[in-house]
Parts: C-alpha cells; structure tokens; sequence
DNA sequence: GTGAAAGCGCTAACAA
DNA sequence: TTGTTAGCGCTTTCAC
C-alpha cells in the first residue's frame, strides 16, 4: 500500500480511502490516479492487517460435532458447505472448515472464537440435547455471532435454519398407511442428530395421531450401509410382520434395501423403505428410492447470508428460518 | 495477552515467551504462573495479530477451478478435503476452501495469495494443459507454497501429489481384454482434468500396445448421470457392437449403467463397464460396480502434510509423490 | 531473567 | 481535499 501511496504520489490515507469507497471529497483525477496505480502494481489489500485494525476476519467458518473423522462423507454437510460457498464467494469472503469429535468440542468452539480465525460460524451440532445446550450456551458466551443448522438458540448473537423435518417423517408415515402398512418402523442413528430427533417425534406423532397401534424406533451404531443392512437383517428375521421401515438418512436406507433383498424381500411389496436427504444416489438405487428431500444448499446459503447481514447491521433478519421438506416417491414405497 | 501480564505480574514478553516455548531462561516458577493466569482467562492467542507479526496465518487452502458452483459434489475433492481436515486440524491449522469458475479463476489465485489469507495451498487444476500451465506459472510468480493434485510443476515453490491413472486405466483395459473384448470405448469428460487425460493416455496407450485394432473416446457435456444416460444411449444406438465402456468416472458409470438398462443390454453380460473412483455409490449400485479406486483422502492427507512441513523447513521433503491405484472388482465388468 | 520500543499493514480521528 | 498520528495484538531486538 505504501507502494502505491509513493506511485501515486499521495498519503496513505488516500489511498485507504479510494480503497474502501470513502470517495465523495476526492477529486476524481486522484482517485483515477491511484486506482491505475494500484492496478499497476497488481495491489491486494492484506486481509490480514485489515482485520487486525477493522476486528474482522472477512472469513466465515463452518463448525460441527461428528465422531466421525471424515465429516465430510455425511451428504448433508457438504450441502451445506455447498451453499455457503456459494454466497459467501460473491462477498469475498472465505469458508473455514472445522469438525470436532464430541470430546473436543467442549473448549474447541471457544478457542477458535477466541483465536478470532472467523467473523461468524454456522454451526451443526450434534450429541444429547443437554450437550448441545451446553455448547449452545458456550457458543453464546463467546459473542460470536452464529446460526445454527437444526437447532434453536435464544440469544441475540444467534439465529436458526431448520428444515420442517416432522412434517417430512408425518408425509411418509402418511404414504405408507396409504398403502396399507400397519407395522411401519423407524431406524435410526445412535449419534443423536437434532434433525434425527426431529424426525422421530415426527414419525411418532403422526403413528399415534392416526390411531396407529404400533410403532418401533430402532438403533444402528455405525452409521454405514453396512451396519444399517446387518440391523435390519436382524430386525426383520426377528419380527417378520414389519412391512415398512422409516430410515433416518438414506445411507441407512441404502443398507436396509441390501438387507430386504437379502432375505429375499422384495421392495417396495413386501418391504417398503423410505430414506430421509435425497442425496444423490436416491434415483439411482434399485429401486430408485422414496425419500424426504431435505434443501441441504438452500439452507447452507440461507445461513450464510444471515451472518453477513448481522456482520453489516448487528442484527439478525430472522430468528429462525424454516424450509418445507418435501416427500420424493419413487419406487421404494 | 496484556490481561495475563498484568494477572502474572510480568511483562508481555514473558507472556509471549511461554507462549512459544521460549522458556529456557526462566525460572520454573514465573512459568507455571503465566500458564496458571492464561488458564484462568481463558486466553488464545489471537492469530490475526500474530499472524501479522509473523508473516503466516495458520490456514492452508483448497483451491480447484471447477464451472460447477456445486464444486464439492465431486467426490473426489471431498475426499481430497477430508484428507486435509484430517492432518491439519492436528496442528492447529484451518483450511480455507475457495472454487473459482474457469474465467475468474485467471486473476483470483494472485488476488488471495496477496490477500494473505494462507500460508499454502492445495490446488486441483482443470482445463485444457495450456489454461493450466498458465495458471501454474502464476501460482508459481506468488511464491506461495503450493502442492497440485494430479498435475506437475517444477519449481521449488510446488509439489505435487498425483495417483497412477494411466497404469488404473491399463489395468481396467487388460481386465476387458481378458473378458474378450474387441471393442471398448472411453467415455471421457468434456472439462479437462488432468486425471482424465491421464486416463486416457493410459486407456489408448493399453489399447495400442495389446495390439487392439479398435479404440474410440467420447465425451459427455453434461457431468451428469442424466448427460451420460442419453449420450451412452445415443452411442449405443449408433454402434450396437460396443460391448465394453471405461468411464472416466463412477458418476458417468451410473449412467452407463442406467443407459444400458434403457436399451435391454444386461450389465455385464451384454455390456461390461468400468469407473474411476470407488466412491461410495459404486458398491451399491446394481449391478456393483467395477471401478478403479483412487485414494482421495490419503492425497489430501499427503498434500497437506507437504506443505506443512514446506512452511517448517523451507522446501519440500519430497517434489512428487504418487500413489498406486486399484482395480476393484464387483459385478459390472 | 525482565522491560521498553519498534513495527507487521491497515484505518479512524483529527489537523492542515 | 489531503496529510499526520495513533493503535489493533503480537513478536523481536536490544538494553537493563
């Protein structure tokens, strides 16, 4: 920058301005001058330097809980990802990747926030209700401004995007009772997800308001195709009258369709499997799979610019933002 | 930081240099109260003003020039990513994930490099060589460290990190050949990647060298499975004496696969057909696919550990690595 | 062993 | 309209 002060044969301060708009009281004639300097010299701000003086990092972070090392394999996330990207590019600002496993989260958050690496987070959380409160309230404490994704937070530094997944679980327990299904069961994660609880109490509501008279959540422990296929073998040679099966996510239901073709069930007409996501191996699975679409990108890029407008105006558009989920038939149910 | 001193009763200096293990000499005691008070306040060194001080950010890049704004719905830089999360976040390094689309891409590394938002990067090329031999030559003139993926650069500045496609495409080609057949083609992207190139080479070199008398490669516009359904369909109508596909990847598998379902051709009896990847999907379609596996995250991993050890020792432990690949075989060939 | 002073590159407040 | 000064939080050099 001193470089192009010299060139031009300004302060400083001019060219601070130029740079950052402060325009009006200029002569156009200078500002022309520098402007051609600071091609010239093919001059970038140092975001670096800004940041220290401004108190801003014109980054945004992407933060979550999963056991998992490759965070990155859950579809879900990198739609997210994909979306926040995707806005935050036109801003020039960057994207920060970060997961923790559940046991480093605890001080984790703080110690990003604190390193001031981002200007705001958004952030998935995942563990008990009482964990994520925990965090939720650590994240609070911090000052940073932060969305999270399927959970909610009271707190004028945090905002919500959640997608409508009860309605997403009641739509499919809905399709299957039309079919006829009586035993219609729900196989889930054991890392508890809030989307995943989200959609149990779903798929519970809508089994007893419809005077259903038996429903089931079931467990997996690895949230892989093939611990879901090895579950479901288990369950359905355990209790044979199951017909329909409500899957968590659809790597779950992937693993639930080997398992029926397994045992020689046909799907959808003796076991009808509905997945939660769309990912994009739903419509090519055989049969293609029924599933609850979630706006995985939409969401992302909704989070983001939810930061942004609290980073220029200190506060939040929306509270809470809410996107409809949307029931995908195919040929699984 | 001024907090701490003030609390341990000691000057900034101190504080700053128990922070970076400076402690050699000084007595025990000062240091287990400085370390005592950065507890009790909870403090992170902030690495903006650090970072400004030392000239470095504790960030590394991924940086790809992909046209699709979904740029992380390519398997291969999610692993390539999670490879990255994985080896950086043990040391206390956060990634930086940016996509340019191929006409901004031109100015848009030098302006982050100078932005100074990382102390290296990841960088997966794509285009014709030209377009990226440019681009090279401007990664180069930054004299930022950076590590390719899947292409080459001399200089002392750059490594790269690269999988044997050729010898995954010969192996893919001799499996067919073993299988009998006269006629296989190469369903290639139209957007040059340098593993596609690569692939191809190694495809027709095969080809060439097993004294084949037939070889032929296509391209698909569209990256999509629904792109690769209607232009394997159109190929198939065209010449029905096709009897065996290599696609550049297990995206463009699908499909195939879909395409030759289309046309009544059984996979494989009918038509046999080989990917590139192993992504998730590939042992869950129907019929399992074939496919060469690459090992993404272990490239990640790899790159990441390059660069940070360039930051470290001030070159490269190595200029080029490269990493077998694996024919896996499943049911489609 | 510890403290004081300078400066990394930038911007806000004020002075000219 | 433009230039000067101070300081963001840290590390480094040198003096004590």
């Amino acid at each position: 920058m001193r470089e192009v002060a010299k060139r031009s044969g300004v302060s400083l301060q001019s060219v601070s301005n130029v740079l950052n708009g402060r325009t009006s009281q200029m002569r156009e004639e200078t500002r022309l001058r520098i402007l051609q300097s600071i091609r010239d010299l093919n001059y970038q701000p140092n975001v670096q330097a800004r940041g220290l003086r401004l108190q801003c990092t014109k980054t945004m972070a992407f933060l979550t809980i999963d056991p998992a090392v490759r965070f990155l394999s859950d579809p879900f996330h990198v739609a997210i990802l994909s979306g926040m990207v995707d806005t935050l590019r036109q801003q020039d600002y960057g994207l920060l990747v970060q997961g923790f496993h559940p046991d480093q989260a605890g001080g984790g958050f703080r110690r990003l926030v604190h390193q001031r690496r981002f200007d705001g987070a958004v952030v998935h959380l995942s563990g008990s209700p009482d964990r994520r409160s925990e965090h939720i309230e650590e994240l609070k404490s911090t000052g940073c401004p932060f969305v999270l994704i399927e959970d909610r937070a009271e707190a004028s530094t945090a905002a919500c995007v959640l997608a409508d997944n009860r309605g997403g679980a009641a739509a499919a327990v809905a399709l299957l009772q039309a079919e006829g299904h009586q035993q219609i069961g729900f196989l889930a994660t054991d890392r508890l997800w809030p989307a995943v609880e989200k959609r149990i109490t779903g798929y519970e509501e809508a089994i007893r308001t419809s005077g259903g008279r038996w429903s089931q959540v079931w467990g997996v422990d690895r949230e892989t195709v093939e611990g879901a296929r090895s579950r479901v073998e288990a369950i359905l040679r355990d209790d044979p009258a199951v017909t329909a099966i409500l899957c968590a996510n659809d790597v779950l239901a992937v693993g639930a369709i080997q398992a029926a073709k397994q045992l020689g069930r046909k799907v959808p007409t003796s076991l009808s499997i509905i997945g939660f996501g769309d990912n994009d191996i739903a419509q090519h699975l055989d049969p293609p799979l029924t599933t609850v679409a979630l706006p995985g990108v939409e969401m992302g890029g909704r989070a983001a610019e939810l930061l942004l407008a609290y980073i220029q105006n200190g506060k939040f558009d929306a509270p809470e933002v809410v996107f409809p989920t949307k029931l995908i038939r195919r040929g699984s149910a």
